[in-house]
DNA sequence: CGGCATGTTTCGCC
DNA sequence: AGGCGAAACATGCC
């Protein structure tokens, strides 16, 4: 599930976390930094998130969660998304990577938070290091946007993919920004006008929003079924079919019938395929 | 059984 | 030098 869809929904999950004394601490050492035993007694302060990571504050120093592909968090007993695209449905006790119990007690649930994580490529840290990160991508300006993908020579799913490029964007997102934005994944970042730049910016707050609202990353057109179904281009108007190919070494689900720019196609705008630029305001779903 | 998976890092090859 | 693909990590599921 993780992208940072799902790390901003597990933020605010987190909240009441905030002004508890975490008493007790366990961790599997293979995933978690062995100094998170110093965490006992210390405050809870804040809760924060940039990109896929989630950061909480205590009177002693930060501890950063990276969910990896599977993990998931649980806080006060209850997970905040259930339901796991990529990962069993179960939530196994021995797939818990961190527990942590706090006082006051939160009624029934006797663990506050705790991250479970089947396939272990998730990460707990103490002080996480954030200053390789770009701009957050629920927070970034056309201008930030614009400045992080200058001087980039790469394709346009690659980049957006580079968290030091842009924080948050995850597989499924980028597939979808880059849907609703009209622009082919494989496009040369050095190819875009300023008018690709601005659509890619309306798409990610417009799409990335509803999709937040929705519940995450699996939320959008290109959803999961429709990731391994295909079939015909769902923007409206558009003729296309989606494809499924391997780009910026991820699996890629888009229609080169309105995703244009870059690449082996030149430098064509949407605008110039007779499709409207912003197709984030034509997808019917 | 083979292949694939919402992520990150490393390594070898242009 | 920098970009890219493949592999590794680790495990579950279809």
């Amino acid at each position: 599930m993780p992208e940072g869809l799902e790390a901003e929904i597990w933020r605010s999950a987190a909240e009441p976390l905030v002004g508890r004394r975490i008493d007790r601490v366990e961790f599997d050492a293979r995933v978690a930094d062995p100094r998170l035993v110093d965490f006992e007694g210390e405050w809870i302060q804040g809760i924060r998130r940039h990109g896929k990571v989630l950061i909480v504050d205590t009177s002693g120093s930060a501890i950063g969660l990276r969910f990896g592909m599977t993990g998931r968090l649980v806080i006060d007993g209850a997970a905040a998304i259930d339901r796991l695209e990529y990962a069993s449905g179960a939530d196994r006790p021995d797939w818990d990577r961190i527990r942590v119990w706090t006082s006051p007690v939160p009624g029934p649930a006797a663990v506050a938070m705790r991250m479970n994580d089947p396939r272990r490529l998730g990460r707990i840290e103490v002080d996480p290091d954030l200053s390789l990160l770009g701009p957050d991508v629920l927070g970034i300006s056309i201008d930030e946007l614009d400045e992080a993908l200058g001087g980039r020579r790469t394709g346009l799913k690659a980049a957006l993919m580079n968290q030091q490029v842009v924080a948050g964007l995850g597989n499924l997102c980028v597939d979808e920004v880059l849907f609703a934005a009209g622009l082919a994944p494989n496009a040369a970042v050095a190819s875009l006008s300023a008018d690709d730049v601005r659509g890619l910016h309306r798409a990610m707050r417009d799409r990335l929003g509803v999709m937040l609202r929705r519940g995450g990353s699996t939320q959008g057109v290109l959803d999961p079924a429709r990731r391994s179904r295909l079939g015909r281009c769902p923007a409206r108007g558009c003729q296309g079919y989606l494809r499924s190919e391997k780009i910026g070494g991820r699996t890629t689900v888009w229609c080169n019938t309105h995703q244009v720019g870059g690449g082996a196609g030149g430098t064509r705008s949407p605008a110039s395929r007779g499709v409207v630029p912003n197709a984030s305001a034509r997808v019917a779903d």
